[in-house]
DNA sequence: CGGTATCCCCATTGATACTG
DNA sequence: CAGTATCAATGGGGATACCG
């Protein structure tokens, strides 16, 4: 059994503040949250790449959910959408720098994903 | 511009490693997806609670989602469920020391969901 | 090429009522 | 008290076809 202070140095905060860092939280989840959100950011990882491009690399997507994906990243400045005045018109996508602050973040969700995996079913 | 090795170190990845990653990330972000768990575990914090306390605690959340998402949280091993045998029925949950190696995940979100709020927003 | 428009399914969530 | 049953709404996501 642990003490409450064990406990609430582990949460890092009192209910309170719990509830405080729950919008951000929140906001961080949203931006990863679906199927595809990481597979694109990480398709783009290497290099931009043209829509046709990420479409292939990334197994099962439909065109549809491509696009609004994208604009979903797009808005949250985790991609660049580039647009070249060419014929046929070229569009460019792109990580952003901010996009580069989420190393930490899925980091942590692997190292804690990986961990919860054994947790659960193997030990 | 940056060159591949800084991004590839940003990443902490190559593509391919990313791939593998991603497993273990998405279940991670499964486990804290939904709007409940987390207010859930933040209520479970101080101590044990009952079920009607837990839905008391939190705002809005229905018995049937109260319901399906202890039994979620149980299933992951980030909350335990005592019955005790008296009568009316008393039900006890409580967080597990599973669920309290969260910390770090939740700490990355937190950090960076409120990074991405200034970026997006104020900056 | 780089997408939209349309249609449809079904899973998630909610409201309300009810039970052991 | 601690839930379950039932029904209804909502919307995410896929299939297909089409457009500038």
């Amino acid at each position: 059994m642990k003490t409450k202070s064990e406990l609430t140095k582990e949460m890092d905060c009192q209910p309170e503040e719990c509830l405080a860092a729950l919008l951000p939280v929140r906001d961080a989840l949203e931006v990863l949250s679906g199927r595809w959100k990481l597979p694109i950011l990480i398709a783009l990882s290497n290099r931009p790449k043209r829509f046709k491009e990420i479409s292939k690399d990334i197994n099962g997507i439909t065109d549809k959910m491509l696009s609004k994906e994208l604009k979903d990243l797009e808005i949250n400045k985790l991609v660049i959408r580039t647009v070249y005045d060419t014929f046929p018109p070229t569009v460019e996508y792109a990580r952003t720098e901010h996009s580069h602050t989420l190393y930490k973040v899925i980091s942590a969700l692997n190292e804690w994903g990986t961990l919860h995996r054994k947790e659960i079913i193997g030990k």
